[in-house]
DNA sequence: TGGTCATGTGACTAGAAGGTCATATTATAT
DNA sequence: ATATAATATGACCTTCTAGTCACATGACCA
């Protein structure tokens, strides 16, 4: 938490420092911004940085709850849909009202998921080749198998293409996440319950979250 | 790439290096990472290391191509199934041999992983707090259109959750990767296209990708 | 043995990082 | 006008970083 010296300066002062701040944090992220850097743009002292918070993370922070707060403002301000209409009809708000605030604050809210969602530091050449590859290889697939009728033909294929990358980056990062806990991480892959969730996740891909007539059926 | 004075090298001092740099790049991602820390673990000297790489990044792409000929190799000794079986089958397939392997190569696979899909490199227990908020939301939610019969009941909801996360997650990403690129953001996030492609992508979520007997319906 | 080329070494440079502190300035209250 | 408290300052310190280079050691061939 900023100290109190920081809060009592006039507001101008303080979206100055703000300010450079998220422009520091957009542009390098949290771990490879510079207080240095920060204290040129804002043209403050060192002293005076120190005096109003306890370090980088501490400005950083400060950054996050008032990104929030405003994002509980805007908010209470759209209403959201009536519970009767359903978990997807509220999520589709919650997403789209997230969408339209972020867009809003876009250098703030920007610098903020890089940090909490990952910060992408270094990309070589190298890797949006091998990317476009990838991307290439599944055009390729879902062009054929859009051909044998198996996708949803509404579907266009960019959008097929960042589901498949989504999910394969989803699956990669929860193996790392949940399988580094383990003892044996390689026993923990092969075991039936890992890899029935997987199962069950790519049958979500597939067919979706939604009770579909076929399950009533099937539950009848 | 490595200079040929690091390939001439006896293999078991190579591969006193390569753990040293898997292990500095697991813990403490690739830009900060440290050479010196590099140099002490595999206990060469500073001139050594700057014979056999131009620099950090150089070590780090040896590194991504090693685990790629080694990926390479392993997927040729699985057999794929036919392309008969479809899309569906294949992407599964693709999908739980890559995390077979994975779990053979753990810490080399997970340091570059974090690199090309994002270093969380600070984690400070507010976002815990916050996530696992958000977290108790969906579950609720879901628990509760799980009742009112929305939502396929043979998902549980630990993998529902994850799902809304991960695409509360893409979404933002997203807005933020295409939307920075153009001249107004607002404008650009407000459009039609913008939001039926979102829209689109919500619908994949609750439907799938899959064509349904519905959509063959609507069709014929 | 002497010569040549590949490999190895660590002290050294220069820059940047985070953080401290004695001092200077300004504002407020008496 | 004077005293007290709040705020501002930048030189300075330590520690770390990447990267260089003159020199030492080893290997192999004539």
């Amino acid at each position: 938490m900023p100290k109190q010296t920081f809060l009592n300066l006039p507001s101008e002062k303080r979206n100055i420092i703000i300010d450079a701040a998220v422009n520091e944090f957009v542009e390098h992220g949290l771990e490879n911004a510079s207080t240095n850097r920060i204290i040129e743009k804002s043209k403050i002292s060192k002293g005076s940085f120190y005096q109003y918070f306890d370090d980088k993370h501490d400005l950083f922070m400060h950054l996050v709850s008032l990104l929030e707060s405003e994002k509980k403002a805007y908010f209470q301000d759209e209403k959201p849909p009536s519970m009767q209409t359903g978990l997807f009809e509220y999520y589709r708000w919650m997403v789209k009202v997230g969408m339209a605030f972020n867009s809003t604050h876009p250098n703030m809210a920007q610098a903020v998921s890089r940090v909490l969602l990952g910060e992408r530091l270094f990309f070589s050449e190298y890797f949006e080749d091998v990317r476009e590859k990838t991307r290439d290889f599944f055009e390729l697939m879902i062009n054929e198998a859009r051909e044998r009728g198996e996708i949803d033909p509404s579907i266009d294929i960019e959008l097929a293409i960042m589901i498949m990358e989504t999910w394969q980056n989803t699956i990669t990062t929860y193996i790392f996440d949940e399988g580094m806990k383990q003892k044996d991480i390689m026993e923990w892959v092969r075991s039936a319950e890992t890899q029935e969730r997987i199962d069950k996740l790519l049958y979500v891909m597939e067919y979706g979250l939604r009770k579909t007539e076929s399950e009533f059926e099937k539950n009848a």
